[in-house]
DNA sequence: TACAATATGATAATATTATAACAGGAGAGG
DNA sequence: CCTCTCCTGTTATAATATTATCATATTGTA
């Protein structure tokens, strides 16, 4: 059993943030930095940055600290970075057109192989080297590529059918922009959503709570 | 003191989900449901959603449950969506302009009020009824239009520096599209960070989780 | 009107996550 | 070579978050 079996999510999803961090610092030429120094820069604590770590092996040394070359490529390679992962895109509307655009998809684990539309206006025009191919082709795409995620830029009425009939293909990971949860009714699946809305109402939670302390005459809480 | 004080950051991460389930079953014609229903509906337990909604009050009734339209009403009510922060654009890039084009702001809270770029080739086009403002009238337009938020769809270069300016401007509330981290040096400021790469690389590690499991023999785990 | 079924809001119990404390290995300087 | 300081990995503690329990109120029905 890999010693990162079983890591929860809170931590996974520190993993990226510690990855671009250590990434700019390799950028500026530190070569070594410790837990309590990572901490500050990031705004942690010493102690979860080391117990983040050591959930998948030590990697920094009593005394010195962490190499911070050699921890970067650990943490890619706990992120499963160096594999690429065949991808296709469904949905070449503005969302999906500007996610092919603007992800560095070879330095995040992924390749993008497929772009799929609905749209004869749009299927024929090319995006990124890519070919905007005919939504009707997928399942020959599949049998030939055999593309392991999809990324989802399409209306929330088709979501769920396209999710399933993609499974049905052998694609069962999903990069999901819809507005439809393919948390439910996807057992066997891997998927990670983006609500861009959820945030944006969050953001206004955040100003509400934060103007109406203020307006009350007491300090404005920091944000926990 | 409102009663909304000091709520967990978890909590305020569900709402909007929260509210688009709601606005669902709304569209659908459901009148009522049960914390019960909706938990199974939404992947919950039944406890954390009556837990989540009497931070802010008690929204329902013994032996009936929760009248969907006065609820969904109420954590609108609860995260502000009703009163629209004025807000401007910075950066009419892809992203930016996808941003602009594909965002429901006023739905959310949000007023989209002006545009702005450095890209003279950019300047002076239109989007979304806007006309994209050259970067340099930042300035005038903010004492003219006292905007609250902004949003930040320019390179990690140049992040601090714009933030700080729109800072000493009086805009304070960021949507933070770039890849510099606004958490820290931002005292005072209230930030929604959206790393789209960060998901990305999540993806990634939980992809390779998935298939590490398959490959040695066991059932793949179910994510947590 | 009485009674069974239902479902909330509050409280208690449990599980999870984050922080602090500490023992011991490694580097630095004389 | 010895000592002092630094810093990790690990264990212990504290803080949060989630789930379960329970008393009580309302609905629906006979």
């Amino acid at each position: 059993m890999p010693k990162n079996a079983g890591v929860s999510r809170s931590v996974v999803r520190r993993l990226p943030r510690y990855y671009r961090f250590l990434g700019e610092l390799l950028k500026k030429g530190v070569t070594r930095i410790s837990s309590r120094e990572l901490a500050q820069l990031m705004q942690l604590t010493a102690s979860q940055i080391r117990q983040d770590l050591n959930c998948f092996g030590g990697f920094g040394q009593q005394g010195y600290g962490y190499n911070v070359a050699a921890l970067h490529k650990e943490i890619a390679n706990i992120m499963g970075l160096n594999k690429l992962n065949g991808t296709i895109l469904l949905g070449a509307g503005n969302l999906g057109r500007t996610i092919a655009k603007h992800m560095h998809f070879e330095s995040n684990g992924f390749r993008l192989d497929g772009i799929f539309d609905v749209n004869p206006q749009i299927i024929g025009q090319t995006l990124n080297g890519l070919v905007i191919q005919d939504a009707a082709g997928l399942s020959t795409f599949c049998e030939a590529h055999h593309p392991r995620a999809a990324i989802l830029c399409i209306p929330k009425e088709v979501a769920y059918d396209s999710a399933k009939e993609l499974m049905a293909l052998g694609v069962n990971c999903f990069w999901n922009f819809s507005h439809y949860d393919l948390t439910l009714n996807f057992e066997g699946a891997v998927v990670e959503n983006v609500h861009l809305g959820d945030s944006l109402m969050t953001l206004c939670y955040q100003i509400n709570a934060y103007y109406a302390d203020e307006e009350e005459g007491g300090q404005p809480e920091k944000a926990n």
